[in-house]
DNA sequence: TGTAAAATAAACCAATCGGTCTTTTTTAAA
DNA sequence: TTTAAAAAAGACCGATTGGTTTATTTTACA
């Protein structure tokens, strides 16, 4: 990895969790500068500009859940396990610290949905994903005949996201964890409700 | 009305549609002067700041939100046919144009949870008033004898709001309506499944 | 070790930010 | 109709915005 390479990546992880409480409009250059140490010519050498470093922290932010949910799910081999490990995860979000700014792609979605076209086309991109990992793994359990046939991949996977993202909401602006953790519970009796 | 009193109105419904398309931190001054049309001497003779403007706007916003949800409830008389005017009324957001730019609470919640407490505030206190009034409904529908009496009104009302939320937050960003219906439809399904 | 290139720092830029202050216009009561 | 007060307009303010340019430092290779 070279230099360049190493303080590219080195900004994108220090000014991730800035963009993620402050959201785009709300940081500036200067929070990035700080956020990093580093100064404005050295930002701008290795990055366009404040959209390019916008748009990398979002991959970076979104990538960590990702990983996350990815090795969680790889760590069990039972579909309705896998599902599981949503609401697990989320009921307890405030021990993950990537996850104490907020969701990214909750936080991304209401504020670029009207301002901001190329951050937009990343949550579309990140919620289309999501979605489609969830049908997936649906399938995969009813193919295991783990989960009930006549389960509908996409509308569970649309409950799930629908769930979580409407619930995270809640827990992180009133900073309280009572009604995400009866939205998780409930999601929980829905998933095990597919089992065959 | 006194005419000052006349403008600091006319301000907020000019800008409240404005700060909920673009945020608090993405709506300058110069934006709120172009919305109105007004110069930034009147807009401060009648507001003390921004934040005042912002602040008024989201209780605008929200108010017309709630004022349509009012009448919508209040115009039926069985408490489940009230339940089902929330996944109705969002299934066809597309058709309100004060819902264009999105939910205020979701809008706000996410941008101002860790930047502006005033504005957290309001946030907060309106998703508790939102989850009185359901649960309310719930307990009426009990005494009605209309609502199964082992229904929760808590857990009824947060997996409400959540699917709400969640579901409207990827309408808004994916500009498709797929999600949202198959949401809506879910929780219309839960909401029938009440009936004594 | 010398040197050219790469990377970072820092001075600098115009434009815009939120906000104030003074001037002009409008209003309503005498 | 006059006039004082209220309201609105617009010039103005320092600070900060995103971004550029030049100077300095660091790097890696000859």
């Amino acid at each position: 990895m070279s230099k360049s390479e190493n303080t590219r990546q080195f900004i994108v992880e220090k000014t991730a969790p800035v963009f993620n409480t402050k959201g785009y409009a709300g940081t500036s250059m200067s929070d990035i500068m700080s956020a990093t140490g580093l100064s404005k010519g050295c930002i701008y050498g290795n990055f366009e500009n404040k959209d390019e470093v916008a748009l990398a922290a979002f991959d970076f932010n979104h990538n960590k859940v990702n990983e996350h949910m990815k090795t969680r799910i790889l760590a069990t081999d039972n579909s309705i396990e896998r599902l599981l490990v949503y609401p697990t995860t989320y009921k307890n979000y405030f021990k993950y610290s990537y996850l104490q700014a907020g969701c990214p792609i909750l936080n991304t979605s209401t504020e670029a949905d009207d301002t901001h076209p190329k951050l937009k086309d990343k949550a579309i991109k990140a919620l289309d994903f999501w979605k489609n990992s969830i049908e997936n793994q649906i399938k995969r359990g009813i193919a295991r005949k783990e989960i009930n046939e006549d389960t509908d991949p996409t509308e569970t996977a649309v409950i799930m996201i629908s769930m979580i993202e409407g619930a995270f909401m809640q827990a992180k602006v009133t900073s309280r964890n009572t009604e995400l953790k009866i939205a998780m519970e409930f999601l929980e009796k829905i998933i095990l409700n597919l089992k065959n």
